[in-house]
DNA sequence: AGCACGCCGACT
DNA sequence: GTCGGCGTGCTC
């Protein structure tokens, strides 16, 4: 068989949702260039297909009678640099994924499927939606998925005029699967498009290039200097080191990311830099642009081809800064110097479908491979950082003033329980914030309203039974949007008719309950009618760039009210806005979220944070049910150290994180009967494989149990630390009951407990 | 994932 | 009868 006797066989991970690894015979004219990192045509299952080389060796791991051949290996270019090879191990291990679906999110699509056959990646409907429509009728009766597809894909392309669909948009769940969408294409009903098929840049590369004269670099504080000065020495000396930079909002953290990155350029190395994806706007982009030239901008809109090209110019070193959202931690840089986190504690950071690894903690392991120099910034640290910090493992720095001498706002916290009894009514707007509202408004200067819900009602209820309209697929009370004039659900987006009567008893008792920012903007417009105010939230931004028109239309002046959701908590300081007004700063900590008080604290202390950033004096005017609450209190003194200290002791009395690691086991399934069994075999395996020192919660319906007609169970794994933690799962054989008609979800470091 | 096999209900 | 849809199983 073997004709020159040293065989060699290649692991190959296959590009398929499989976790083990696969082995084939490697041809003696690949024998002498083939490496780990290789793409690899192979034959897999009756066809060909591609994989990763991912080990070598001359010895066969099974039968070798049951062996193929390896086709063939991919150019240079499109090798995975061992680093990116090496960190999706560590992904897979740590968050217990198989390492291809570990290396499937380090690897973007435009470069896994390569130029020549590249797979359909959009979608468009082939004739008018009515015709299309009438198409699914017909189609109902012998395909039914198929039909629920178009249907799903019409009411997409009502909702989003003109867009172009990517085939694999998590919008469409799994309605359409890529075997669907193939066989719809084939009927001629959709069509399937290249990915370079229309989708405009929204961020052009634009002015500002190389060739531009640098922007003048702005003079440091005294503490931007001292945490220059502390970071520097590290910065290309090849050992990693990791720091925590905990700067008040306005403090001046990216100007010293700038520096930093500078540094490592300077020094022969290359810079990634990782924001939430809000953050991602144009104008961040020029800023660094502005200071390095030819940047790598990774957003969630690029095309494959423009993501690929991008890997491709960063890999090859062409391109030695990379910023960008989560899967941004994948990008391949060269001989990496910097890695910065901004806005660490965002859970943005983490991903919510396989693999579910959190991009700051893959950075930090980035780093660590890279011996690299790591960077989490934040105005309000995560638990889990700042308690790094106290061990250790970060030195922490600190930025308490804000340059060219902005003052901090003042802070006035309104007990809304007061003031109902004081005026008899439960108003959205309290006497205080009216009047400072006023204020504003007669000095011309502009305000943020912040009110973190949406819609109009939050929910409707019936007086008789007391039931609350719920959503059909979810179990969750249906929020009431005036405007659309319908009931829609929070969770799984679906709507319906506001009734007349109740669906529960029939009673025509309805009550409409809650707030949320539309009655919010009524609100307003009552008591400022001449007031101009722009509304910001999830279902008024959902034309494609309406959120940054709608902010630049706000920093031009043609706004004095800024009134929406989270989507008004973060992002860019505009200097006229003196005043910020919190509604309900306490609105989510009913929510059964162990995380909920820290939650609640990060948002209220950044809307406060937005207010008089340049010269002039900023006022927040926080209303909230219980203004004691220490999350509240906390935010409004700006005191992050009295948040910080209350909640660790709390969270290490009931044995949460950051002092304890916790995994999250979801069982779930169409049918209850079958997420029941499932979740119970699941329950039992843990159980028997529990470690000392461990403690298991559930298995136990979810918060929210249902969830897009699908039936959730979950279980929570509480471990001293990580080694313990990743024992215990390995040690426990999740697969029995499984197979039948139930999903098993395992989320490690989970941040989402409904 | 993708592709075969095999069962099942409906049409030339 | 057979065609197409859709569940199931397997892939070095």
């Amino acid at each position: 068989m073997s004709r020159s006797g040293a065989e060699l066989y290649a692991g190959v991970v296959v590009e398929a949702p499989l976790s083990e690894i696969f082995h084939y015979r490697v041809p003696e004219r690949l024998a002498g260039r083939i490496r780990p990192g290789d793409r690899a045509e192979i034959p897999f299952a009756r066809r060909r297909t591609r994989g990763v080389v991912v080990s070598l060796s001359p010895v066969a791991p099974i039968d070798p009678a049951l062996i193929k051949e390896l086709l063939d290996i991919s150019p240079e270019e499109e090798r995975i640099p061992e680093d990116i090879l090496e960190l999706s191990r560590w992904v897979a291990a740590y968050y217990h994924c198989g390492w291809g679906m570990a290396l499937a999110a380090a690897i973007p699509a435009g470069v896994k499927h390569g130029r020549r056959e590249r797979l359909a990646r959009r979608v468009e409907l082939a004739s008018d939606p009515d015709l299309i429509e009438a198409g699914a009728a017909e189609l109902g009766r012998r395909a039914p998925k198929q039909a629920a597809a178009l249907l799903e894909l019409l009411a997409w392309f009502r909702g989003h005029p003109g867009a172009v669909l990517p085939a694999d948009c998590p919008d469409l769940g799994k309605a359409a699967s890529a075997e669907i969408l193939r066989q719809l294409a084939k009927k001629g009903l959709i069509r399937l498009l290249d990915a370079e098929a229309a989708w405009e840049d929204p961020f052009p590369a634009g002015e500002g290039g190389e060739g531009s004269s640098a922007a003048a670099e702005p003079v440091l504080t005294a503490e931007q200097t001292a945490a220059l000065a502390e970071m520097a020495p590290h910065v290309g000396n090849g050992e990693f080191r990791s720091f925590l930079l905990h700067g008040v909002t306005g403090s001046g953290k990216t100007e010293v990311y700038l520096r930093l990155i500078a540094l490592a350029l300077a020094a022969g190395k290359s810079a990634l830099v990782l924001v939430p994806e809000i953050s991602l706007t144009p104008q961040a982009a020029s800023r660094f642009r502005r200071r390095f030239g030819e940047i790598a901008v990774l957003h969630s809109h690029l095309g494959d081809g423009e993501r690929a090209e991008h890997w491709r110019r960063l890999r090859s070193g062409g391109v030695r800064v990379a910023v960008g959202a989560r899967s941004a931690v994948f990008a391949p840089l060269r001989n990496l110097g910097v890695v910065v986190v901004d806005e660490e504690h965002e859970r943005t950071y983490k991903q919510d479908n396989d693999p579910r690894y959190h991009a700051r903690d893959v950075a930090l392991m980035r780093a660590r491979l890279a011996g690299a120099l790591a960077v989490l910034g934040s105005a309000t640290p995560s638990l889990e950082s700042w308690v790094n910090a106290d061990s250790g493992k970060h030195r922490l720095l600190r930025l308490t003033s804000r340059p060219g001498g902005a003052r901090r706002p003042g802070v006035e916290v309104v007990d809304i329980r007061r003031e109902w009894v004081e005026t008899g009514r439960l108003a959205l707007v309290s006497r205080r914030l009216e009047r400072a509202l006023a204020g504003c408004l007669e000095r011309r200067e502009q305000a943020i309203i912040f009110l973190n819900r949406r819609g109009f009602h939050t929910s409707v209820r019936c007086a008789a039974c007391g039931e609350a309209v719920m959503c059909g697929n979810c179990d969750v009370a249906m929020t009431h949007h005036r405007r659309a004039g319908l009931l829609r659900c929070g969770c799984c987006g679906s709507e319906r008719g506001v009734p007349e009567s109740c669906p529960a008893c029939g009673a025509a008792s309805l009550r409409f309950f809650g707030a949320g920012t539309e009655r919010a903007e009524d609100a307003l417009a009552g008591l400022f009618p001449r007031a101009r105010l722009l509304r910001m939230d999830s279902d008024s931004m959902r034309a494609r760039g309406a959120h940054q028109s709608s902010l630049a239309a706000f920093a031009r002046g043609e706004y004095d009210v800024l009134l929406g959701t989270q989507m008004v908590a973060k992002g860019l300081d505009f200097p006229n806005v003196t005043l910020v007004g919190v509604l309900m700063a306490d609105a989510a900590l009913e929510l059964s979220d162990f995380r909920s008080a820290e939650r609640t604290f990060q948002l209220v202390a950044q809307v406060i944070g937005r207010a008089g950033r340049a010269g002039k004096a900023g006022l927040a005017v926080v209303q909230a049910f219980q203004p004691g609450h220490p999350a509240v209190a906390a935010a409004a003194a700006q005191d992050y150290a009295a948040f910080v200290a209350g909640e660790l002791s709390g969270r290490g009395r009931l044995g949460y994180p950051p002092g304890r690691r916790l995994a999250r086991v979801v069982i779930q399934g169409g049918r209850e009967e079958a997420a029941r069994d499932a979740a119970e075999a699941a329950g039992r395996a843990v159980r028997a494989a529990m470690p000392g020192g461990c403690r298991l919660l559930g298995p136990a319906p979810c918060e929210i149990e249902r969830l897009q007609g699908v039936f959730r169970r979950h279980m929570l794994l509480f471990a001293p630390d990580n080694r313990i933690l990743a024992a215990w799962l390995a040690g426990a054989d999740l697969r029995p009951g499984l197979d039948r008609g139930a999903r098993l979800i395992l989320d490690i470091d989970p941040v989402s407990m409904l």
